[in-house]
DNA sequence: GGGAGGCATTCATAATTGTGAACGTTGGCC
DNA sequence: GGCCAACGTTCACAATTATGAATGCCTCCC
């Protein structure tokens, strides 16, 4: 779970020269403030387990409490924040569940990917993911749980630093150097001991995917998981990739066969799919 | 329970969708302007099925275009809204995928809900679902479907109206009269010849209801498919209810009785565990 | 019981944003 | 090829919002 504190910390309220901010965007020029500001109660809100006063989003933001006074009204008339019994702390309101489906039913990467994932859930017995990459991270867009007890924590939505997982690494393995080196944040943050936290290491193991063709993982966001994966390589699939997660234990060198030729043929069916889809879309 | 109730006017403004209404909705007096815009332009997205451009937009929402262009950036800056290849068609962005699902791993009903209905899908072999009012709306949170395939969110946040619902009838049934009547919009829309049109007859029916304990529709969203619902009672589960939806040729009386006693048993399961967990969160 | 701290809310003014008309561009249609 | 319509974008001014200090309410703690 994301940390209960206040540890959300968005954005910059006051960074001065803060000259590495290319995947979030803060001081854009043209933006409309009150907007801004909107979007980043919902995401604030999103990023952690526990109700907010209107004065506990002022601290974390930034933003003057008679300012945010406003804006937290509005929304939770409209029904996108919704109050405690009191009145006085706020979480995600009812609009949000609708967004939700309604991004994901439209999604066509996610659509067509469906019955691929099924089967590959079924012929793997493992935990499968589709992830896409967002900046420097990964936000997992569907998932398929293992059939085996072995629960690992990872939810649809939820987001991991792309550097340090299997479908993080695939999706940047797709990109030119530059533009990885230009996405990475400057410091990778380690999750696990496994971790790669040297920016030229990484860009070593992104060579060897684009070798391989897949990525891996060994537990280098989770101690004692690996995955594998591939990515989508279809234009339309927006950096998107596949994942199998395994219990590191359980991961004999059969059984890596086994899994990259099972992902491998779930990628081709969804670029496959995503190729004709598209291909209708743009006549 | 103090008198800060917070619902003091009847502030929802329209209905989400379809606004047909040029002018702004009766806007709450306070609202930002630019915030409750912010909204609507998601609202907008997430309720059709194809993508925007910036002048699609001011037309349907009787916003300028001018204004609209800073906002629509200003949120495809942060990720909110996703431009097509030619950049000038809008569909929502990623995160709204984060937001959304952080909503549904928050909510207490969801997720307290999430045995007790994969045992009655189980249990019944039918579909079932978690659906909460909103105004005279029924939100659909939680759905599992009759085979095995776990297709969690599939139709998740979507909404029907509460009066064509067995999910809406359980829940509006356990609302007093007058605000159920407050509450109903002036013209019962059918959506099937089985829809109960009347409001009187509806109140009639909600009485019914009260009196058996749970909620029955005849194919009166859908022909051929019957429904029966008991609302949730905990007061933490917000005019929740749980249904279960069967072909109405199948549904014999011995199975109207089975279904209607591992409802009874599965609700009864969810409010215990609501009751529970709100206590706890209250201290 | 009284005081301190935290909270949401309100207010006038300064800063930001919304507006409509104008511009440059694109794509389709004679 | 040239006209027309539609689009996204820009601009200066008018309208709205943001701001920090002030208010009243509450609870907690001495």
């Amino acid at each position: 779970m994301a940390a209960t504190s206040p540890a959300g910390a968005p954005s910059e309220p006051s960074s001065p020269s803060g000259s590495s901010a290319p995947s979030a965007p803060g001081a854009a020029s043209g933006a409309v403030k009150s907007c801004l500001r909107t979007l980043q109660v919902l995401e604030l809100l999103s990023s952690a387990d526990d109700d907010f006063s209107i004065a506990d989003m002022s601290r974390i933001l930034g933003i003057p409490k008679s300012s945010l006074h406003g804006l937290v009204h509005t929304m939770s008339d409209r029904g996108w924040l919704a109050a405690d019994r009191s009145g006085l702390r706020f979480r995600l309101g009812l609009k949000n569940a609708v967004v939700a489906m309604s991004f994901l039913d439209r999604d066509l990467v996610v659509s067509l990917s469906k019955t691929a994932l099924d089967s590959l859930a079924e012929l793997t017995g493992e935990t499968v993911h589709l992830g896409r990459l967002d900046g420097d991270e990964i936000v997992y867009l569907a998932k398929r749980e293992s059939t085996h007890a072995l629960r690992l924590y990872s939810a649809v939505g939820r987001r991991l630093p792309a550097h340090a997982t299997a479908l993080g690494k695939a999706a940047l393995a797709t990109l030119p150097e530059e533009q990885v080196l230009a996405t990475l944040p400057e410091r990778l943050v380690p999750l696990t001991p496994n971790t790669i936290t040297a920016r030229d290491r990484l860009m070593e193991d992104l060579a060897e995917t684009r070798q391989r063709g897949y990525a891996v993982d060994n537990g280098e966001n989770t101690e004692g998981i690996s995955c594998l994966a591939f990515a989508l390589r279809s234009e339309a699939a927006e950096h998107s990739a596949i994942s199998c997660s395994v219990p590191t234990v359980r991961l004999t060198p059969q059984r890596v066969t086994s899994v990259l030729e099972a992902l491998s043929a779930a990628a081709g069916k969804i670029d496959g799919l995503l190729a004709h889809a598209s291909r209708r879309q743009i006549e």
